[in-house]
RNA sequence: GGAGAGAUGGCAGAGUGGUUUAUCGCGACGGUCUUGAAAACCGUUGAAGAAUACAUUUUCUUCCGGGGGUUCAAAUCCCUCUCUCUCCGCCA
């Protein structure tokens, strides 16, 4: 979350940022401004109340007599803490509510527009099948089980399927490794203070899984604990950019999905994918986000499949995210995008809640949290089934031989 | 599941109701010495909020795992929650 003191200071810029983001409750600053100042009034009245006691305490064998004068006053330093702890429950309501203020690039109206495309490295010119099509002929998957052990939404991976999602997955792991991302492997559970640490609460909780007789929640992304590792942490910084990843399962309600592109393999409740992190110094934000941005690029290019970067509007973005980009491959034989991987930038917005610092020149600084996927592997595998398919066979990109 | 111990600043670790304004140490920062560095010696040392003043001052308050209570006064006593460790039991 924002810092009231933060948002106090830019409120010009946030009630700008909220339009554009859509944002319903403007009017929650107002309320949130005249707590503030209620809070202030009554601090300032138990301080002064505050000092009295402590003098009081401190000079005590002088002036026993005056000891009724102070039992007064403690009735209102009870009432005054009261209130003000009262304010402070309802200010953090807010606050969890506000979301993030917008990059710069926000100032002009953007309309998820594509800002790069990538046309694959293959030129072939024949009838491509859907992923679907192509499980009749090949070894690939059983949604007709999967869904009779756990509903719809979920998947059994077996043949050559499950040869290319394994082979998906060291692939991202050493590609991310190679360029300086620590591989961790983390809990696919966790608490609520982790999720209201990223800010996945309370704006996604009727996307959340949760186990209801211990407290846990289902992570709906490795960004979840991964970034949590960090938590209440004080870097030099000389040690950061910090650069984790994790290969985890994700695990989604959806609530609200239907249609014929969110079946089978395309939206699943649950599904597996690797995630990078950065844990950065604030001037070093923008240029390790744009690192990222390449990365992930490169990583697609790699695969050769056909995909796009989009920069997603204002309007819908992430209440975490100043600025985030999507990234999309092509399903050839559904003839849909399908968005693989999402990069966004948070800012101090989660290391906020989180308590991540560095110290520079003697002064602590939050940090800023950028996080991204490295990739999403369903939906890679079905553009990689269609795209690599050769008369209803399937081969592989180059990259992957190694793996598989 | 049973029994016991514990949680204190960047780290480590004293402190069981009142000079605690949280000791000492390490680390970090500054200085002296030095061609430079190290060593040695000297000094400084956290966070948040507010009032006041403003080229940057003076003052107050809060923070010893979280929350609540007792007291003129709480790191210290009481209640409660969370987590950690040790032993036992059970089980991969």
């Amino acid at each position: 979350m924002l810092k009231i003191s933060y948002i106090k200071k830019n409120i010009k810029k946030l009630i700008i940022d909220l339009k554009n983001r859509r944002f319903k409750n403007i009017n929650l600053l107002n309320i949130l401004l005249l707590l503030d100042k209620n809070n202030i009034k009554y601090k300032i009245k138990l301080n002064k109340i505050l000092t009295i006691i402590n003098n009081y305490s401190k000079n005590f064998n002088k002036n026993i007599n005056n000891i009724n004068k102070i039992l007064k006053i403690k009735n209102r330093k009870k009432y005054y803490k009261s209130i003000i702890k009262n304010n402070n429950i309802k200010i953090n309501k807010i606050l969890l509510l506000i979301p993030n203020i917008l990059d710069k690039k926000y100032s002009n109206k953007i309309n998820n527009n594509i800002i790069y495309k990538y046309s694959g490295n293959r030129r072939e010119n024949k009838k491509y099948y859907s992923y679907i099509e192509l499980s009749k002929t090949n070894d690939i998957f059983d949604i007709i089980k999967s869904s009779e052990i756990s509903g719809s939404g979920f998947m059994i991976y077996h043949g050559v399927g499950l040869r290319i999602y394994n082979a998906l997955v060291k692939y991202f792991l050493d590609y991310n490794n190679k360029h300086g991302y620590k591989e961790y492997i983390v809990p696919f559970l966790v608490n609520k203070n982790s999720l209201y640490g990223t800010g996945q609460l309370p704006d996604k909780n009727n996307q959340l899984y949760k186990i209801y007789n211990n407290n846990l929640y289902l992570i709906p992304t490795g960004e979840v604990p991964l970034i949590n590792i960090y938590r209440n942490k004080i870097f030099n910084i000389n040690d950061l950019p910090i650069k984790s990843q994790t290969y985890t399962n994700c695990y989604r309600k959806e609530a609200g999905s239907y249609g014929k592109k969110v079946r089978g393999l395309n939206r699943l409740h649950e599904f597996g994918k690797v995630e990078i992190i950065e844990i950065v110094d604030k001037n070093r934000s923008i240029i390790r986000f744009k690192y990222m941005l390449n990365h992930i690029k490169n990583l697609l290019k790699s695969l050769g499949l056909i995909f796009r970067i989009k920069i997603l509007s204002s309007k819908d973005l992430p209440n975490t995210s100043s600025i985030t980009y999507d990234f999309e491959v092509f399903s050839v034989g559904q003839k849909i995008w399908l968005e693989v991987s999402s990069l966004s930038n948070c800012l101090e917005y989660q290391s906020n809640n989180l308590n991540i610092k560095y110290r520079y020149n003697n002064k602590i600084e939050y940090c800023h949290t950028l996080n991204g996927s490295s990739l999403s592997l369903p939906r890679v595998l079905v553009a990689i089934i269609e795209y690599y398919q050769f008369e209803k066979k399937i081969r592989i990109p180059k990259v992957l031989e190694e793996y598989y």
